[in-house]
DNA sequence: TTATGTGTTGAG
DNA sequence: TCAACACATAAG
């Protein structure tokens, strides 16, 4: 009896949808999450959405368009806060009701909405007197929702071996990388592989079919993959990188840069991480608030390429 | 049939 | 106010 009292608790718990860690989202039946608000006894519901962070923003929105910017939000102040720009999202969000902000929201269009809007004061120069001004705050400015499928997040780096540009028609991805950026679930997936695009600079895309080869244990870009070394002329040694937006999208990037192009590592870690850097007139380059005296990259292996060594001053 | 969102309830 | 659960309704 006590034994069929726990299976049958174990079933209930089994069918209990997963708590949601954020303020005002919950989980659906049906994997995604809904996002909602209360204001006077009355829920105000706010769309359902794929990913739970994707909810619990759209909470963020809407608890700051309710409730002002001294709300508590899901995300921590510092993150949250600076992004409402007082220029144009704070604008944004009180030149439009309520309702208005909770349709764009279930409707998924707040991002278009906020966009066509920054648009409008950039090309009015945001009354700002100075257009130049405006332009570039509205340029620099980052919302809550928007801005993910620009913003990209810096998967890994390969340097080409002779192998990866010769005739075999394949890149290798390195084992840790592939299982982490790129897994394959299903063991058909493992088999035949799945084809993945990338984005290149130019904004071209490229199939390649991303598969397990058993025969040499190693995960590899194919069928599609010549044709890309041809176009780029991609030589051994040559660096690839690849990318994803952090937007809902997860559209994914490949680039690749001559071998002896010289790169500043200081550059490269800058723009990965997204940190202002301030070269100064003696040639010292300030980031992280620190002064950075010396730098030099180096290559470490083959499959990792670059490493910055630097000497700092504070 | 599946996804969405409302009704309702109980906890804090 | 908030989250959880049940379920009616809308959408495809």
């Amino acid at each position: 009896m006590d034994v069929m009292n726990e299976s049958t608790s174990e079933a209930a718990n089994s069918n209990k949808l997963p708590s949601s860690r954020y303020k005002g989202v919950v989980p659906q039946p049906n994997g995604r999450w809904g996002a909602q608000i209360y204001e006077k006894h009355q829920r105000v519901w706010l769309g359902t959405f794929n990913a739970e962070e994707e909810a619990a923003k759209a909470y963020d929105i809407a608890s700051i368009r309710f409730r002002g910017l001294e709300t508590l939000t899901n995300f921590n102040q510092n993150q949250v806060k600076p992004y409402m720009d007082p220029d144009n999202e704070t604008l944004f969000l009180q030149s439009h009701s309520k309702a208005e902000i909770v349709d764009m929201l279930r409707k998924h269009s707040y991002t278009k909405e906020l966009e066509m809007y920054k648009l409008k004061l950039f090309n009015a120069g945001a009354g700002a007197g100075d257009g130049d001004a405006a332009r570039k705050r509205t340029k620099c400015h980052v919302n809550l929702m928007d801005g993910y499928d620009d913003q990209r997040e810096w998967l890994f780096e390969k340097v080409a071996t002779p192998s990866d540009v010769g005739r075999l028609n394949r890149m290798v991805i390195p084992k840790q990388h592939a299982e982490k950026h790129f897994p394959l679930h299903l063991s058909e997936e493992l088999c035949k592989g799945v084809l993945l695009n990338f984005e290149d600079g130019e904004g071209k895309v490229w199939r390649f079919r991303y598969c397990y080869w058993s025969s040499s244990q190693s995960y590899v870009l194919t069928k599609g993959w010549t044709r890309f070394v041809k176009e780029k002329k991609l030589k051994a040694g040559d660096v690839v990188r690849f990318e994803r937006s952090i937007g809902e999208e997860k559209k994914m990037f490949i680039d690749c840069r001559p071998r002896n192009v010289e790169v500043s590592g200081l550059g490269e870690m800058a723009s990965r991480v997204e940190v202002e850097e301030r070269v100064q007139d003696d040639g010292v380059v300030r980031l992280f608030g620190v002064n950075i005296v010396e730098t030099r990259t180096c290559i470490v292996d083959n499959n990792m390429c670059w490493r910055l060594g630097a000497r700092i001053s504070s």
